[in-house]
DNA sequence: CATGAATGAGTCTTCATTCAT
DNA sequence: GATGAATGAAGACTCATTCAT
């Protein structure tokens, strides 16, 4: 294989390890089993990656700056978050990530539960998004000379229990949830979107 | 130690599987671990269980033995949960099953990432819950002579994610939560109280 | 229980043990399936017997006892040996005791592979069988006033691996045979006796 | 050792197995011995073999593997196997194969007396050996034009029980009878084919 | 880049044996 | 005699990681 397919190849091993840790678990996961679904020896992966801790840490890395990235651009086209029109938009954009996004999601939480560790990716990640996003509320209400009544802890607290939180679970129980309940994806979204609606997005409509 | 306290080292070896189960995650947890810090030889946790996943689904039969009777108990001392007062006393039942088996909750909801074992039982957890909740809500509106707007899917989503999973995700991330952003349990709970009001229980309130 | 039971308790432990023993083999049998079918309490097999070996080493001698009491008694019925009337009724001696003792000879044979313990217990049967073979063999010559044509060795040999050793095996393989031929256990005694006159007993008869 | 020499490496694991299971049987002998006496790290055993079982069947196949050989190729080198003369040849070749074989053999005739695991090696092995040769010997009396005394059943038995078994249990009890007894190599040997002569081959004679 | 072979340090599980009553 | 509980000492098997080529 030439130079070129290096990148493909490491590409190759992160996408396999992120699928079988989120099967069986990071610590169940085993580099053997990388290498065979990636179609790689076994040593090509340590020459890579440092260990498999590092495989997980990349594919968090990437998680983080995804989120980033996945922010800036739904910030960028909905200036206005607390007109209704534009709510649809950003949480299609959330469920479209939570989705996309899901394997390594379930990984990170299941991580996140490892006191040890100290801060635990989902939180890193919860404090990104909440307080991305309590920067553009606030922005949409100064946009309309409104007064944007901070509570800020309070915010912070909502904003990611029942703002973010539903939103992980849906990426950690979806598969489970429309097997169980015979529900289809769409129907699911749906469903999921009117909950939303009536609970967490109601919240946040000036009175 | 009590030659004759069977029930009592059987019940340390659960608990102190449930704690390091809690802190380092289920496959990282050692049994010799378990065995040391609970003071009985490793070989009787064997005696007692027949392997590490037995001791794993003891610990999670509990605590879907206790939630039941945590709903029976609570169900019966606030049949009108659509009262606004009553809410206080349900949520408080909530929380409180919630920060007292959180250890267990988060070696469930990391467990239930695994795709393998069929029904996770968070899912199993969660269908008790959400349809003793969407029992009792029909019974008060019942109770009322209103009209119970039943969309029996829509119901179980919102129970579900936006009712049950920001409770879950409370035991999961209360400790790490009141570290980084330097709150009081007293805080917390008060601002996840306020929060979850203005959102998942504004939503039940019938207009 | 009461004080008349124990010869009976220690019976059912050692049959019990021979049974396992023969079929899993000694040394992956376990004490608690001993106890458990035997219907007794593991501790119980320690107030008899001080450990696994010595009821091994119980069952040993008990075999060896009952060789003996079988060639004292067959000697006795049969004093002229090559008198080819005779022959059936010793040959029906040995396969009846190497049937009825099939299971404990069977742990003898495995046994008798580990080269550690010295003399195993089927060379000192097989000494204890083949001398007193090759004692009633002589006296049966002298009694007709017969030369017998001693070589030792050569007899002792003879005894052992084409006399002795065809019954062992017929203990050893006595079911699986029957099963892998379809022969019934009738067919099976009598072709071997037929085999056996052919060769081993053939030669014992003096020319 | 050097690192391309897998097959030399896999060997070695097989015959230092061999041995320690001949010596101190299946059950007893530990991965561990196998691993330090054979000079590789006992990882490497299991990277070259399942589980200690399998390392069982591989020397069981190869048991029967060159037990196949050995029949084709002395087989081959005496068409008439009921000549006087060729007696004696193919007694050495079964000689041979049985002292060369003499540790796996003994370990085959210990497992054999375990019932669980079906068909054992050695009847496995005997069926083999006893079918050959009574081709063989039907073959020898048909080139000759004699009538061929068929009683299958009878003759499968006299093989076996007659015939193999006591090459087998030479074999077993070869070294143990010579210790016992003072008698050397030599001299067992050749006491122990005129035993054979004797009674089983004497039998084969066409009268 | 890539690989087959090799290794050290676990980790679960087993089991003969003993203890206290 | 009898038993439930407890233990020490292994033993099979695993797995992340490295080495030599």
């Amino acid at each position: 294989m030439n130079k070129r397919d290096a990148t493909e190849t490491k590409a190759r091993i992160l996408s396999t390890a992120e699928k079988i840790f989120s099967e069986v678990g990071f610590d169940k996961a085993r580099v053997d089993d990388v290498a065979n679904e990636a179609g790689v020896n076994k040593a090509l992966i340590y020459y890579y990656f440092k260990s498999k801790d590092e495989i997980l840490e990349t594919l968090f890395s990437g998680l983080v700056e995804d989120a980033r990235r996945m922010l800036v651009k739904s910030m960028e086209k909905t200036p206005d978050v607390i007109n209704g029109d534009n709510y649809k938009a950003l949480f299609d954009a959330y469920i479209h990530f939570v989705m996309e996004k899901r394997k390594i999601l379930k990984v990170a939480i299941a991580e996140s539960v490892k006191t040890s560790s100290g801060l635990s990716v989902v939180m890193e990640l919860g404090n990104l998004i909440i307080n991305a996003e309590i920067d553009s509320i606030r922005k949409a209400y100064e946009l309309k000379g409104l007064h944007f009544p901070e509570n800020k802890k309070e915010m912070l607290v909502m904003e990611f229990f029942t703002g973010l939180m539903p939103f992980l679970c849906f990426a950690l129980f979806k598969d489970q949830w429309e097997s169980y309940y015979h529900m289809s994806e769409k129907e699911l979204c749906e469903n999921f979107y009117q909950a939303f609606k009536k609970t967490h997005l109601a919240a946040h409509l000036p009175r």
